[in-house]
DNA sequence: ATGAAAGCGCTAACAT
DNA sequence: ATGTTAGCGCTTTCAT
């Protein structure tokens, strides 16, 4: 049978209160009615009913907070989705969220956010913007006054976060290797594009890319890898320039950057189709890239998901007290075509 | 703030107990009363409280029925790990789960199984063997008896099911082609392999091939469509003949049928990684098959996540009254290679 | 430090 | 036909 408080109070020959100052970290318990407590939830197994839980919270709601970039943000959207899917699940539990949007390039104003949220009595936070210290600083702020704190997308690591979800870069650069080596002949040329190989995110891919390659026996050769620094002019004059210069280039593999110059500089050379194109995630100019043909496959690693699974594992957390399974979360890893849009 | 039956009982100048007639069509209500009270309830837009709702369920609790083949069909293994999940977030909402195994050759079992489950008064049902008249017949039994039926993985058509969960098989069949044309040169020939064309279940991933060489302008040659009757020796000998007639093959498309006859074929006739070989699923010769290189993509249809929203859509149909979105609800297409398993 | 009791929103058994 | 009331399991306030 279901294990209640009531049975456990029973058992421990106290009351039901008492019970619930134990479980709930409440103090006022005498130390060895607590241990006697304890022993007898264990014993018993005890587990809490989350509707009985959630039916007496109505009158407070638990409110959890989400930092993250603005709405303007296309990649997020899908993230926001994944969110709204897993507020509607909660919202009867008595689960209500508090978005605050900062800027994802300001390390101050996402620092502030939190410390603000911990203020103003959250339950817990789900958070993405990005690396660094000032941040670091806050989560584990947060994280000492028991507000547990969900990185997602981006991880904010050596943090006292209790979990990070989101994509596992290294594995993207791989499968992205797997389909060139598919596509591709035996010594065809290929060039990498990435956004600053400083950052480590930007660097997972491409290493994973290599690993991959060198899995396969290294029968394709990379040229070059060009750092775009996310900045169009400066991805499109690069990736023009090694054009010219290899007029039997094979492939691309755009692990990170702007996908829309990579699609206008195939144009300007007039390869589109001859080219293998191999991008990352679901906005728009891979979509136009993947109907135009120009753009073969993306990888995308389940934004929705990830919004989804954080609030899910937040709220787990918190109102069942689970242990997320382990630090770090990925999300799967998924190939598009055109077809399988 | 939130509208409770209370709120409804008081505007109607009605009792609890008598909204709460109205709301779950019990009868014992004047029809003018009915009437009012439904006026209210859509006016307040009123929504009631899953909550709540579980908790006064905790006594006796829903019990969902689940009719599927046995345990040791692999393929379903997927799919009821996602059962499990579901029925792991809806454990504590009072929901209980009733398992009836049964041949999925005999339409018997099948149709009995509803039955004996509408009888025992079920709240719901998800339901895949086959699609049969018998089957047909039973489902309607239970539409009649207001229990509802989520069909999953395969449909029985023209049946009063709320709703179907599972492939699109017309798709699967044109991201195969999607991959073929993209890992093919112009004019490669390709072969075809599917169980048995009198089904529609099996016609639709070819048919969704053909389209989507055709809409690729019919750059690739179907040389044959095999019917294997998803034997072993039927696929072997078929494929076996086709490959020694065509040395030139350039890939085959393994729709449904023996994966494992396919992958000793190539192995016999030493083409291993000569061929491109395209099949659906994640069952163990496909995974075997992409490890060993011989085959170089299976396309998937989410099974995990089917069992999942079958549970669910009954649940919410049940619990909350929600209309499932549409009657078709398809899993995402996605494609696998060895680097993203 | 601990117990008792009210209440969260809904259901169902029992009264009227 | 309709009203009343006792739970469902947990939290929280108020007594003691």
């Amino acid at each position: 049978m279901t294990v209640t408080i009531r049975e456990i109070a029973k058992q421990a020959g106290v009351s039901r209160g008492t019970v619930d100052r134990v479980l709930n970290d409440r103090p006022g318990v005498k130390p060895e009615v607590r241990d006697r407590i304890l022993s007898i939830v264990a014993e018993l197994n005890y587990v809490p009913n989350i509707a009985a839980k959630a039916l007496a919270y109505q009158k407070k709601p638990l409110v959890f907070g989400i930092v993250m970039p603005p709405q303007e943000i296309q990649f997020f959207e899908a993230i926001r989705n994944g969110i709204g899917v897993a507020a509607e699940e909660l919202k009867d539990l008595g689960v209500r969220l508090e978005y605050r949007f900062v800027d994802n390039k300001s390390p101050e104003e996402g620092a502030a956010a939190i410390r603000e949220l911990v203020e103003a009595g959250v339950s817990g936070i789900m958070f993405s913007v990005m690396d660094d210290e000032l941040i670091r600083a806050s989560i584990d702020y947060a994280a000492e006054r028991a507000v547990p704190i969900v990185t997602f997308n981006s991880d904010v690591e050596l943090s006292k976060r209790i979990c990070f979800v989101g994509q596992d870069l290294h594995k993207s650069g791989m499968v992205a290797a797997g389909l060139m080596n598919r596509v591709l002949q035996a010594n065809a040329k290929v060039l990498v594009v990435t956004g600053n190989l400083k950052f480590h995110a930007h660097r997972s891919r491409v290493e994973g890319f290599k690993q991959g390659l060198a899995e396969h026996g290294n029968k394709l050769e990379v040229l070059q890898v060009i750092e775009g620094f996310d900045r169009y002019a400066d991805t499109y004059l690069q990736l023009d320039c090694a054009l010219n210069a290899n007029p039997d280039l094979g492939g691309i593999y755009m692990a990170t950057g702007d996908i829309g110059a990579c699609v206008d500089v195939i144009k300007h050379h007039k390869q589109e189709g001859k080219l293998r194109v191999v991008c990352n995630d679901l906005i728009s100019p891979a979509i136009l890239g993947l109907r135009e043909r120009i753009i073969d496959f993306t990888i995308v690693q389940n934004p929705e998901r990830q919004g989804y699974l954080s609030l899910r594992i937040l709220f787990d957390h918190v109102f069942a007290g689970k242990q997320p399974e382990s630090e770090h979360h990925y999300t799967e890893t998924h190939i598009y075509i055109p077809e399988s849009l």
